[in-house]
DNA sequence: CTGAAAGCGCTAACAG
DNA sequence: CTGTTAGCGCTTTCAG
């Protein structure tokens, strides 16, 4: 009982293929009585049109690749229901890569993608890629016109549509806020600071400290690589100054500052606040809840469906767009109220 | 700069389609001077192979369809990345989709998988299927000999290869441990009673009581619906009787029953211990960090990939297995220790 | 109303 | 060494 085609059914009654597809598809050429019992047949026989023959002839697979460089992160796995949503909604079927934070996984991903296996792509750059800034993967993909919305970590060397998030203004406001509660020394966390993102927040930051008239002390962003060890790395800061506010540039990175400095024995806030990117679960369920900036990643990612879907059936080619999300704090508990409230 | 076709490369060099199908290949069959030239163009003009062709042809896609309930939900994420870890080593590509719990979805997505999409499938059934427990749209990927491995929520009317979780030992070890550390009165919260991991867990817990002869008393198992206030319930349940100890049947459960009791002025876990399923972030970092129940996703994952890309290349139809993982306790801070220790 | 033919892009058996 | 032919499964003119 292996798959059945059209060619099988129109041995069965003695017609031909042409005459069965059109049955199936229930054109008017074909007499009732003939579509009747072809359909029937069909049915009964459970026929599933083959989708690769389908979409070989169609020069379509309505299919949309997405790759994201890790799905353990809470914001990617948001971004990607967000997709998946929209994706559903409209039709789409999703073909998911994950580049693992990787250049050569990422390339061979979209190598993969761009042979006719997908007719548009949604993806979030690697770290590694952002760190090394090549691009020719990307700029393949656009010289072969194919969709491709990028998301988050984008470059502006590839000419597509974009959405982004607008880290510079997150940072500045996160460092603001701290400001307004009465913290003075502020100090930066990162664990991103190879990508776009991550150093965005950190221009955003500086801009803040600039305009409350506090000297910008490189000595207070931590910058973290793979192997380091956040625990000496905090300790470290703690000894250099007296810091009274921490931002970290990820839910993870938060949750471990956190546990770190009470495991120090400061009380958080009254001794240090913490404020962490990305609104996951882990932020909401820490004791004491973190403060932390809200990306908004479901919407992210059914922004970015949506460009893409309305790019890859509309011909016109309209001009790129590059849409901007802004970010909200969520307030909770890790940080002290505003001094004028 | 489209697509370019091997008849484009053909028409440039004036020679015929499949020398130059050959050529790219490699093939000893052509001069090594035209293979060259022909290459070198190729390469130039960025000539990529059209997947739709090349999958119709050979019958097949090199890309599993991996379907899951619910991606939000750490478990599945972890198998997930075993999925695709060993995909990608093995040169396989993943499709993935998200039934949403849905079985409309999960029916749909199947019938799309199922249309030569890909070459196998691997799949934990939505809870709703499981509850309505209908199973023809696997027993059609059955009668269609398209391979398939269930894992975690599976169902024994479908032949298939699985792998599955020792659920009912879970409770069992998980039950037993608590009684080991002096606890006497063990409370069960699950929100999903659908399914028939749950079922196995509570049933697990039941053997345990009645070897230490306490009588099950159905009352100290909380079944919640979607729209239930579990804070309300876990009231209700305080009031009912004294209990030391409950067993969280998911990580989002065990978390908010944690905040709750707490709340509510309950030391954990000198007056109530808890443990949950599902050894993710979330149990790591709350405060007490929660002692949990692994199930080892990640490596569910790699074992169900392996058993389906075994299956897939191998044409002898060897009888279905069930690998059983057993599950291990991480031990944390929401449990007392063992008086025998 | 039904069928023959062409073609989507590619490979492979078989001639030449 | 290169080309011809056939075919994967399906749709779509265009004839009949």
């Amino acid at each position: 009982m292996k798959k059945i085609t059209l060619k099988k059914i129109a041995q069965v009654f003695n017609v031909s293929v042409s005459t069965v597809s059109k049955a199936i598809n229930d054109s008017h050429e074909i007499s009732d009585d003939l579509k009747g019992k072809i359909q029937q047949y069909a049915k009964e026989n459970k026929y599933r049109p083959n989708k690769l023959a389908l979409n070989l002839r169609q020069k379509k697979t309505k299919t949309i690749g997405v790759v994201v460089p890790n799905i353990l992160n809470y914001f990617f796995t948001q971004v990607f229901s967000g997709i998946e949503k929209v994706a559903n909604e409209k039709g789409y079927n999703l073909l998911s890569c994950i580049s693992d934070e990787s250049y050569d996984k990422e390339v061979k991903t979209l190598e993969f993608l761009g042979g006719n296996t997908v007719d548009g792509i949604i993806i979030s750059m690697a770290e590694e890629t952002q760190f090394k800034n090549k691009m020719d993967h990307f700029q393949n993909l656009v010289d072969e016109r194919i969709p491709l919305v990028m998301f988050d970590r984008v470059s502006n060397e590839v000419a597509c549509d974009k959405v982004v998030v607008d880290d510079y203004e997150a940072g500045y406001k996160t460092t603001n806020y701290f400001l307004s509660t009465g913290c003075s020394t502020v100090a930066v966390v990162t664990a991103i600071d190879h990508s776009s993102v991550g150093r965005l927040r950190v221009e955003g930051y500086k801009k803040a400290l600039d305009e409350a008239n506090i000297p910008y002390d490189d000595k207070l962003v931590v910058r973290l690589d793979k192997k380091d060890d956040l625990e000496l790395r905090i300790s470290f800061l703690l000894n250099y100054k007296k810091v009274d506010a921490i931002m970290a540039l990820d839910e993870m990175t938060a949750v471990e500052v956190l546990r770190i400095v009470k495991n120090k024995g400061y009380k958080v806030p009254e001794d240090i606040s913490i404020i962490g990117f990305t609104n996951g679960k882990l932020s909401r369920y820490v004791t004491p809840a973190l403060t932390s900036v809200s990306q908004h990643g479901t919407y992210i990612g059914e922004a970015a469906a949506n460009i893409l879907i309305e790019r890859m059936e509309d011909n016109s080619n309209r001009d790129f767009s590059t849409l901007t999300i802004k970010t909200s704090l969520v307030m909770r508990d890790s940080t002290k109220k505003r001094l004028d409230q």
